[in-house]
DNA sequence: GATGAATGAGGCTTCATTCAT
DNA sequence: CATGAATGAAGCCTCATTCAT
């Protein structure tokens, strides 16, 4: 299909440039040239420069969360679960600098925040794995009862942090590293 | 004083605008507009946009900086001088949120990355208080034997997180979570 | 062939308008409003208005030596050789003034200083006709043994004074005007 | 006078300025500066950046014919007036560049174009001691019958392109040429 | 008179978006 | 459907000129 093969072409460049360049630093234009199609082609497939970045954020969300969901095992201990997610999200961005790059710049953007309000204060019909951890273990006493935003920036705000000087070369992330990090999310979220 | 009026003027209007909507969002004839004077004017205070991006940030960090080592005694142990680091720090931004809104943005685009390298990096000459504290805990083996930057991001990572989303109305930063988040901040790179 | 076209509006335009009011009195808004064009537009085919100014140039100097070597008969007697040269050139601008115009004005002009530097100090591989006639005039003692620069003075300066009078209607360049002018100009350099 | 002396600064500093950098590329601000003065105080003396342009350039010429009538002999032979003239006016401009690099700023400038129009048309009122040397030789024979405008540009065309020639390194105006070019500019108007 | 801070019109350039081919 | 030339609004910045001190 043709019409699939442009649309991914004009993913991946817009992956490429924004990851690198930001938001602001990419044309339409550039993508277009970096996707080989025309400037007009982008307006078939996303209506604006806003709904593209919008949609892209969509696209990789989903592919992060598919990755997330593989082998994951509801019936694990909390603790197990909550584990397995962090790490194997640690995994997918090491494996994928440029998806957390652009991740990172649309959460740190007007677009990031509604999103973001949306996920901790919770809206109705918004399906997350996570967000369902936090409750059952707050309900089990297992976890602080914080409210799921304390928790989420806890537990997610270290590793965000290393990931940035990871992919910026200020750290590297080993092994042990992961481990003890992952392991002092834990703790600071565990009751 | 005419003088400092503009310059001061200049300076309020640039950061509730830009803290609100991003460096990007903020054409220098609305700063000039909201700071009620002309826009050739910004010029007289300023070189360029940039300057002025950057300016702000720099007197927003002495500010900072200012209000942080007030009080901060060198002869107490090293954990109760990283809390209270860390305490002031939180009090600062509760009380100046726009201050916050302002350093994260510039800390998520091209100037805060190379500012963050010369922190974690340690370029010579720079003076922080922060880091030699993380020098000291792992020369004393109180610390984790991490790179600063791993330090840098386990203990601040979620204090960041965690003023963002009190800021944009997430979460309630009340005095017990305060107290506990700095408390897992602390356990997270203790040793 | 709009491609063309636009290109070729704009490269009128900007001669015209230039020629009368020169560099500085020709915005590009002006040029864009003058060739019928949107004002980006004229960035797509020159990359900003210095470019644009020395791209004209270029063009005109082109077309010049083109007419200028249409019938040049290197086998002829230098005189032969230079006073036919002249004329063509004359001929030329009378036949077209903004030519002349835009020419006189580059020529005076940071532009045109380096220019003619490379041309009358000789830079390594710039060809030119009429400084081997000066070369070889010397050579073979037939011109006076002046820097290439006194000879170009002494032969064009009247000339190009001529030429911006007729075109401004100070003088009226008739044939016999031309005729003993160019002799004059030979007669300056002749040994 | 305090007066004069701020007027004469402020000349000086647009002549400096101007020379080197032309007309569009010295704001009022840098004369200012350059001048020792406040930037509004120029406006004392001069209506406009027009005005100061066009009034700097009556001072030089003033200066000019000043020292050009010294030692002018109205009883000397035609031909010895108008080589002394010539010999004198490059003795001028060799000494003082400057003025030459705004004179012929000006004159290549829309400014220009009229003040030379007066001059070769022959403006009433205008009092021009070359152009009545003109005016005598054609009457007398001695010059060949050509419009003032033309025996103008055969007789100072070359001397003014071998003057910037001289002034901008490309040759070196020495006793031998400055002989060779007079006469030769003498030979191009004499009949 | 002198100052220079302030002004804002106007210049150059970019780029999201459209539309004729 | 795809293209990319064309558009023009909008952004950054400069600078001649004014005017309160």
């Amino acid at each position: 299909m043709k019409n699939t093969d442009k649309h991914d072409e004009i993913v991946r460049a817009s992956l490429e440039l924004i990851a690198e360049k930001g938001f602001h630093g990419v044309p339409m234009s550039m993508i277009a040239k970096k996707a080989g199609v025309g400037a007009g082609t982008i307006y078939r497939y996303f209506n604006s420069k806003d709904s593209l970045i919008t949609e892209l954020h969509q696209e990789l969300e989903e592919k992060i969360n598919l990755y997330l969901y593989q082998g994951y095992k509801i019936d694990r201990p909390l603790k197990d679960r909550f584990l397995y997610l962090i790490r194997k999200l640690m995994q997918y961005f090491i494996a994928h600098p440029l998806h957390f790059r652009y991740m990172e710049q649309y959460f740190n953007s007007p677009y990031g925040i509604s999103l973001h309000r949306d996920r901790v204060l919770g809206k109705p019909g918004r399906h997350d794995i996570l967000m369902d951890i936090f409750v059952e273990g707050i309900d089990k006493k297992i976890l602080k009862d914080f409210p799921k935003a304390a928790l989420f920036s806890i537990a997610f705000g270290p590793l965000i942090s290393l990931m940035r000087d990871h992919i910026l070369g200020f750290v590297n992330l080993d092994e042990n590293l992961i481990q003890q990090a992952t392991e002092a999310c834990w703790d600071g979220i565990k009751r």
